[in-house]
DNA sequence: AGGTTAAATCTTTTT
DNA sequence: GATTTAACCT
């Protein structure tokens, strides 16, 4: 109980019954639930009959970590509920219909499988757009519905009967490659809970507390399994705070964490309002803006901290100049002896990371963006990961089409269709008739490469199943896929092989964290990472993320950027759904309350939106904030306005094919290479790259802001 | 089959 | 501005 108010003891040592720990921004709710758990543990309970769920993975292991310096919870289950459900999901495989080695499928994979499922119906992918078919899909499995329940409940009108045939596509594939989306995850597991009465006792006894966080962001799936977990000993905890509920756009309903007390009528509930984060100035700030939400229970937060540095808006003139000026003071705070780790630029799209990139980049200011997800969506990750999921699960279709042909072996459309049609005529799975290819009679010389391919994958199988490092190395050499980035690569960095170097190493710490781990685990566990979990607190960077990301952080020094009519609030939020002002400012309310010191708003008059510079509005959420206590700076002159223009090219118009002097054709020197003719200039992760081709060492792409080149005539 | 080029479309947030 | 798709060429 050291250093612990009398609340957060109060919610630290209530340990038999329903309990809501209703936890305003900064108010030390991280430290209540550590502490909780590991007094459950000491007191009354064994480690392994808790099961603490956060929102991160993150999250997660960093409450492990307190726990195992309180000296106890080796054994605790502590993760996300996605985590939990996968997991549940392994163990009972059988009962839910599932192989214990099933794939989770990630969006673009989902998605892809959705535009089949279209085209599977009769239907038109232009009419029936696979993005809002994914969500209306999405949408039915929160409220876990099944494609034969959507069929009769939900499908009374055109629209209704199209989405209902589709679902039904989209799940047989799903089903039939051994393969889970996100959804199904909540799904099956709710399901599983609900329908199987010897699963449902023995789980919800076994888990005698039961700790949720974040709990005004569970969708009704989440809500389902965590009252089927409760419902033996009755014995949940959930924390949370209504003005940070930010993700109703994903399907979490507010009203589970509003409805506690009535779900639980002895619920014992514990308010805490006192915030340790933030100076006085910056919560005062950020109760003033959220005190303009109508739909709100009144709620104080407090601080027995000073008033501190003021909280600045600063108006700019383009969103050149606000991210230089941000760089600039960033420079400052290191100058004079600040750690660029205790700074973070928040925003509310990912586009907007850019400018703020380039400006540090600029100031040789380390930073880090938060993008866990966009990594393991990069084309060569997706590359690797494609052969490393049919390994693990032979009914992987999706993976296996995709590692067939890349990188390319000749093995085209026709040939995969005489493939599948073997499949289907023998009723067996793609991969069984890719082993087969010798009897697949309508196959001539493609046969042989199929074949090949076919040995390459046995031969992957055949390794032994640890370390996972070996595999993903072995996968990348003997496919071929090393050799292909290395050639396609630039010559000074190349990124897509440092990428796949990064895999090989993210396998490799797998293996040290997980001595009894397996291939299937670690596919797993990163099919689950999040934006947050990629963020590395050592590293002493500027951290650089959307304000989505931010949930749960705290950082001494917080830029806000964008902070712009349309942007936040984004329009698109606000029109889309009731209520949807109001989580925009939640959103805008999580991101200050982030901030400990300082904290920096700003908006640029003029912002580049899709290759367009567009003059732009303040966002009106600045006018909800105590004038007199601000502080406003204004970056604003006509002359600078221009900058607001500068850009790369993309594609080749005739103007650009002569940035930097080169263009296709041209003749050029290279310093080691000799000389040589440019093919070709291309974008590929933000930078330029020419590609030369020489008389002797063949075509090499290089990155142009590394290499010297002169031009002959 | 594979690769190049131009046109079309698009982003809001994410487990 | 960036990415995806379609059309075209080899």
């Amino acid at each position: 109980m050291d250093g612990l108010t009398d609340a957060q003891a109060e919610a630290v040592q209530h340990t038999d019954g329903p309990l809501l720990v209703l936890a305003g921004a900064g108010s030390g709710k991280t430290r209540v639930i550590t502490r909780r758990a590991a007094y459950l543990a000491r007191m009354v309970a064994r480690a392994d009959e808790i099961l603490a769920i956060t929102f991160t993975n993150k999250a997660a292991g960093e409450m492990r970590e307190r726990i195992t310096a309180l000296g106890v919870g080796r054994h605790m289950w502590i993760c996300t509920f996605h985590a939990l459900c996968a997991r549940l999901l392994r163990t009972y495989a059988a009962e839910v219909g599932l192989q214990g080695n099933f794939t989770i499928f990630d969006q673009a994979d989902s998605r892809a499988l959705v535009k089949q499922a279209i085209s599977k119906s009769d239907l038109n992918a232009d009419n029936w757009s696979p993005r809002a078919m994914q969500e209306r899909i999405s949408q039915a499995k929160q409220n876990l519905k099944t494609p034969s329940e959507y069929a009769s409940t939900e499908a009374y009108d055109f629209s209704g009967k199209a989405v209902a045939k589709i679902y039904e596509h989209y799940q047989s594939m799903l089903e039939d490659q051994n393969a889970c989306d996100f959804d199904d995850l909540l799904m099956r597991t709710a399901r599983l809970l609900e329908d199987n009465k010897g699963v449902r006792l023995a789980l919800s006894d076994r888990f005698r507390y039961l700790l949720i966080d974040e709990y005004q962001d569970t969708n009704h799936a989440q809500y389902l399994i965590a009252t089927h977990l409760a419902r033996a000993h009755r014995n949940l905890c959930a924390t949370g705070d209504p003005d940070q509920s930010i993700y109703a756009w994903r399907g979490a309903d507010l009203q589970n964490i509003l409805d506690f007390e009535a779900d639980y009528e002895d619920a014992k509930v514990v308010r805490l309002e006192q915030n340790f984060r933030s100076s006085g100035a910056i919560l005062s700030a950020a109760s003033e803006l959220i005190s303009h939400n109508e739909h709100r229970k009144h709620k104080k937060l407090w601080t027995t901290d000073e008033f501190g540095a003021s909280v600045e808006l600063w108006t700019c003139e383009s969103a050149n100049i606000e991210a230089e000026k941000i760089a600039e003071a960033i420079e400052q705070y290191i100058s004079e002896g600040g750690q660029p780790g205790d700074v973070a630029i928040f925003y509310r799209i990912n586009a907007l990371s850019r400018v703020a990139e380039d400006a540090l980049r600029r100031k040789h200011i380390p930073y880090q963006i938060a993008r866990g997800v966009e990594f393991y969506a990069r084309k060569e990750i997706k590359d690797t990961l494609s052969y490393l999921r049919l390994i693990s699960n032979p009914a992987d279709e999706t993976a296996l089409m995709r590692a067939i042909n890349t990188p390319t072996r000749g093995i085209g459309k026709v040939t995969l269709e005489r493939v599948a049609d073997y499949a289907r005529v023998n009723g067996i799975t793609v991969d069984a008739a890719v082993q087969a290819a010798e009897t697949i009679s309508t196959l001539k010389t493609a046969r042989k490469k199929v074949g090949a391919f076919a040995e390459l994958i046995r031969g992957l199988r055949d390794l032994p199943e640890r370390p996972v490092k070996r595999i993903v190395q072995a996968v990348i050499e003997r496919s071929g896929l090393e050799a292909e980035f290395n050639k396609q690569g630039g010559e000074i960095e190349n990124d897509a092989l440092d990428n796949v170097y990064e895999l090989v190493n993210a396998a490799g710490d797998y293996d040290l964290e997980n001595p009894e781990g397996s291939l299937t685990e670690w596919l797993q566990q990163i099919s689950l990472v999040s934006d947050q979990d990629m963020i590395d607190d050592e590293r002493g960077a500027v951290t650089l993320m959307t304000l989505h990301a931010a949930k749960g952080l705290e950082f001494p020094i917080v830029f806000m950027i964008g902070l712009e009519e349309g942007m936040l609030p984004h329009q698109r939020a606000a029109e889309d759904r009731l209520g949807g002002i109001e989580e925009e400012r939640r959103l805008a309310f999580v991101g200050m309350t982030r901030a400990m010191k300082r904290l920096t708003l700003s908006w640029a008059m003029y912002r580049m939106v899709r290759g367009v510079t567009e003059r732009t509005l303040m966002s009106h959420f600045l006018g909800q904030l105590p004038e007199d206590e601000i502080v406003t700076r204004e970056f604003v002159d006509e002359k600078d306005r221009s900058l607001a223009h500068l850009g790369r090219f993309n594609q080749m118009d005739i103007e650009s094919q002569y940035v930097d002097g080169f263009y296709p054709g041209c003749r050029v020197r290279h310093e080691d290479y000799g000389e040589g003719e440019v093919v070709r200039l291309e974008t590929r992760m933000r930078k330029q790259y020419v590609r030369i081709r020489f008389r002797e060492d063949g075509e090499r792409s290089f990155a142009l802001e590394h290499v010297s080149l002169y031009v002959i005539d």
